[in-house]
DNA sequence: TTGTACGCGTTATCAC
DNA sequence: GTGATAACGCGTACAA
């Protein structure tokens, strides 16, 4: 299969001179940018839609100062939390009216030692939502020193940025569902699989677990405290870790779906039943909860919703419009089977 | 949480009288396009540190005619099988120095109807990927007909237009997990989940089922024949509704690991075991084949190598190279044990 | 090896 | 309501 080359597209000067009117008349009933003749604008109208012209973007953000897109960077794209997110931010940017610009921070090098520049930035954005730890405080900062609009979601902005971030209730989620594991089904010894060290969900998701211990009296064992890193390989090995060692255990509360279903996995591997010898229940409720077996109790975060949220919020800087510094979306208890409720 | 005002970015005029050469130098050296001394290198590399300067992409593309970016057009953002296609165009884009915006069909009605042109096209990108049927064939004509470099993924070009496209061996792989549940497992009485009706790579799936079927001397049974849609739910309900006609069934073959798992439930709801009742086997082997109890027999799918085809095949179109018309990516049997190999 | 000057297709600011 | 025309920031002949 051989090239084909590309014709030349119409201007707005073609479509000026068509319609027997200047460009700037063109512009106008375009952008809607001042008022024009009924007549004049069936006849740009017309001139347009014979002419089948489309506008260039680079032009107009040159001319306009304004690009239109939005930039999301992600530290990698992957995992089931992944699309209802991208759905929602998709979805959210196109109600705006904006173009998505996406870009896997993993091939982004740290632009404090390599040489490429952030792919996305003030060059070719109007502003960015940045998930998790995808960019360096350094480059964070910059950016935000040069004032480009930035949302973060999952993390807290660095010391001294005023930047919008919004998340989940991590905290009161987790203690609710802990706190169901105990006054629903008495157990006592539950072990928590966190995620990843520096992910701030999983931090007070954790802190939710200990809040939940606490009001009931229970102690912290901390040889109940596994790192699961959202993996479920890694949950895998650190539940079989644990249950090599003989410790008693009722449940397992797991920060995230994906931990928790390598939690089954260790679990069945040693021949226990879920939930009758040991419950496990997770955090997030992906598509995955629902089809693991059993069907897993899980937190239902509104992943798709934060996504939305977090366009909406950048829309208002970009906008110049005030904004909410933090932005905490509601999480449910989602009961399914994996905690010994509605077993037959 | 209230405005910053953005402050003013530097050119590549600043950078030129910073560095005390032109402006032409400047470019020159950012995009060695032709030779520079290297005194002169040093000091305009330092004034481009120095100044924190980084091109204006829109007037990059308005004076060179070039977007660096690539569109990927999707019918909608969502399931398993999203993800690794994502990824690899994704990072096959960057590879290649191509920015990635995204656009789902869903957020872009159909322009043969509505107002709005469609978001993504010769204006604002150099090329674009359009999985499956997310664009109508009018739409991709006109953007054929213009000369937009343009790659199916999973859709073979309507009637005389030269798009290249690339996709899996479907029937290849379809025939073979198939003949598998026959040769090896004896089953007969084997029943197919198919996907979308329009969808090209469930119908080559199903052409394999039924070679597998021939080539063994079974006969079709148009009973055996569900529509599950690449969706659990439906798949569920048409799985749960045969099962209720009494027909005899060995195993269900479904078309995606998506609806193997709607099987799965069906099954499981009717009190019967897998495999020991009804094997069941799936296709493409997403994250979800594995997590599935029992986990999923399936043909593995390279979709993120497809992915990163289709750009391959792309950005060689846009650079007036030669390509091919068809790429068909191998697929290759997984054995797990839903089909009733491994069990214990 | 380097500099000058024009053009890329719009928007926006004036006048009329 | 409408029409000139000056930016916008960069690539690239063409000259030197």
């Amino acid at each position: 299969m051989s090239e084909r080359k590309p014709s030349t597209r119409p201007t707005i000067d073609d479509v000026a001179s068509y319609a027997g009117v200047s460009i700037a008349t063109v512009s106008r009933v375009i952008n809607q940018t001042a008022p024009v003749a009924t007549k004049t604008v069936e006849r740009v109208q017309a001139a347009i839609e014979n002419l089948n012209y489309q506008p260039q973007a680079a032009a107009r953000t040159l001319a306009g100062r304004k690009t239109r897109t939005i930039g999301l960077l992600l530290p990698q794209i992957g995992g089931y939390f992944f699309f209802p997110m991208l759905q929602g931010i998709e979805s959210g940017a196109h109600v705006d009216g904006y173009n998505l610009l996406i870009h896997s921070a993993l091939s982004n090098p740290d632009p404090d030692q390599g040489e490429m520049p952030l792919a996305l930035g003030e060059h070719n954005t109007d502003g960015l939502i940045v998930f998790a730890h995808s960019l360096s405080e350094k480059e964070l900062r910059r950016l935000y020193d040069f004032g480009l609009p930035l949302v973060l979601l999952h993390q807290s902005p660095p010391e001294g940025l005023a930047i919008p971030n919004v998340t989940f209730e991590n905290k009161d989620g987790a203690r609710r569902i802990v706190e169901h594991l105990i006054e629903v089904h008495g157990y006592r010894e539950i072990a928590i699989l966190t995620g990843p060290e520096e992910h701030e969900d999983s931090y007070w998701r954790e802190m939710g677990y200990l809040e939940a211990l606490n009001a009931h009296g229970l102690v912290f064992n901390s040889a109940l405290k596994l790192r699961g890193k959202f993996s479920p390989e890694i949950a895998r090995l650190a539940v079989a870790g644990l249950l090599g060692t003989g410790v008693p255990l009722d449940a397992i509360f797991a920060a995230d779906d994906e931990s928790a279903s390598g939690a089954m996995m260790a679990l069945r591997e040693a021949g226990l039943r879920i939930p009758e010898d040991v419950a496990v229940v997770g955090f997030d409720d992906t598509l995955l909860a629902s089809h693991l077996t059993p069907p897993l109790t899980t937190v239902h975060a509104p992943i798709e919703q934060a996504g939305r949220v977090a366009i909406s919020q950048l829309v208002r800087l970009i906008n110049g419009e005030k904004t909410e510094s933090v932005t905490l979306l509601p999480t449910e208890l989602v009961i399914r089977k994996s905690c010994g409720c509605c077993s037959k």
